[in-house]
DNA sequence: TCCAAATACTTTGACGTCCAAGTATTTGTT
DNA sequence: AACAAATACTTGGACGTCAAAGTATTTGGA
C-alpha cells in the first residue's frame, strides 16, 4: 500500500491547520522515526537468513572487537546503550544458539563475562557481509546525505549527553 | 554513565580494523538508530504525565485532523505505517481509557471506525502542548540540522517507496 | 572490623511490534 | 447466482524494550 502523497508533509499541514506549535521539530522527529523503521526492517530482514537480528548482531560484533572476544555484560550494555535486562535477554538467546558462552569474572564474582564462541565468530563475519551487501539499509542515501545525517545527529547526541568530549576530529 | 568518547566513532574504527565493508553506511545507520532511541525516550517521557505514549498520541492526532474525528482502523494503519495488529492493540487501550470509541462502519460491515471522544480530543491537545514544549525531542538540533535531516531522509523514504510522487514542493 | 551503600546481574511484569492464522464480509468473475 | 479472491479486523505467539524488585558481592566509611 503506497500513498500518493508524502505522509510527513501531510502531517505538517494538519499540524499547522490545527494551530499546533513546533511543526519543524515534529517533522524532524517524524522523519527520524520513519527512517529508523525503514532501516530496522531492512536490517532484520538481511540478518534473518543468518539467524540473527540486529541486537544480537551488535553484541557479537562488540565482542569480536575485543582482544579476547569477551566482555562483562555490564560493559556490553554501556557500549550499546541498552538496558541491563535487555543484555541478559539477548545473551540468553545467543547462549542458547551456542554463539556466546557465559564465564565468571576471574576476580569479581558479581560480574559475568560473555565470551564469543568459535561459531559466534563465524556467524558475526557472515552477518557483517550480509549487512554490507544491503549497505545497512541506507541504500538510497547518497554520500552527502549520509554525512549530513551523521553531522546533524552528532549535534543531537552531544546535546543529549551521549558522551562528554566531542572527539577532535570526526570523519 | 557517560562515555568519554564517541561510541559511533569507536565502532567505525573497530569496523575498519576488522576489515569490514560499508563503514559509512554503518555509521549512518547507527546514527539514525541512536537518534531514534534518544527521541523516543524523550517523547515518551513527555507524554507519560499526560497518560499517553507516542503510538497512542499518533492515533489520537490523526483522528483529530479528520472532519468527523473518525477513521477506519485500516486507514489509521496505512497513514501511520504500522501493522494492523498494532492498530488493534493501540485502539484497544485508547478505548479502555475512554479516549476513542469503536463504531461500525455505516455501509461496510467488515470495517470498524475509531471515533475520538470528547476526552480524547482534550487529551490530544494537552499532549500536543507537552510535545511542543520539548520540541519533540529534537532540541539540540539546529534549524539547519533539522532541514538537512528532513532532506536526507526524504531521499531514503522515496527510495524505500514510502510514497510515489514526491510532492512538487517541500518546505 | 562492620555495615550501609553501591554495583552487577537476573527475574518478573507491562507494553510495543510483527507475523501467521482465523473469522466475517464484500468484490469481481464466470 | 455462485464462489473464489480480496479486504478488514482480531487473536495468539514470538521477541524486544524498559522499569522495578530481588539476590549476591564488593566498596567505602565510621
Amino acid at each position: 500500500m503506497t500513498l500518493d502523497f508524502d505522509p510527513i508533509d501531510e502531517a505538517a499541514a494538519n499540524w499547522r491547520g490545527a494551530g499546533w506549535a513546533a511543526v519543524d521539530a515534529m517533522t524532524a522527529a517524524t522523519s527520524i522515526t520513519r527512517a529508523h523503521q525503514i532501516l530496522s526492517g531492512r536490517i532484520d530482514a538481511a540478518l534473518a537468513p543468518v539467524g540473527l537480528n540486529f541486537s544480537r548482531f551488535e553484541v557479537l560484533a562488540l565482542l569480536s572487537f575485543t582482544k579476547e572476544g569477551e566482555l562483562p555484560l555490564g560493559k556490553v550494555g554501556d557500549r550499546l546503550q541498552v538496558h541491563p535486562a535487555s543484555v541478559t535477554n539477548t545473551v540468553n538467546r545467543l547462549e542458547a544458539d551456542g554463539l556466546v558462552a557465559r564465564k565468571p569474572h576471574p576476580t569479581d564474582r558479581r560480574t559475568t563475562l560473555a565470551v564469543l564462541t568459535r561459531d559466534g565468530r563465524r556467524r558475526v563475519e557472515q552477518a557483517a557481509v550480509a549487512l554490507a551487501e544491503i549497505e545497512f539499509g541506507v541504500a538510497g542515501l547518497t554520500g552527502d546525505g549520509r554525512r549530513s545525517v551523521d553531522a546533524a545527529i552528532l549535534e543531537l547526541r552531544v546535546a543529549a549527553g551521549d558522551f562528554v568530549v566531542p572527539p577532535s576530529q570526526r570523519r
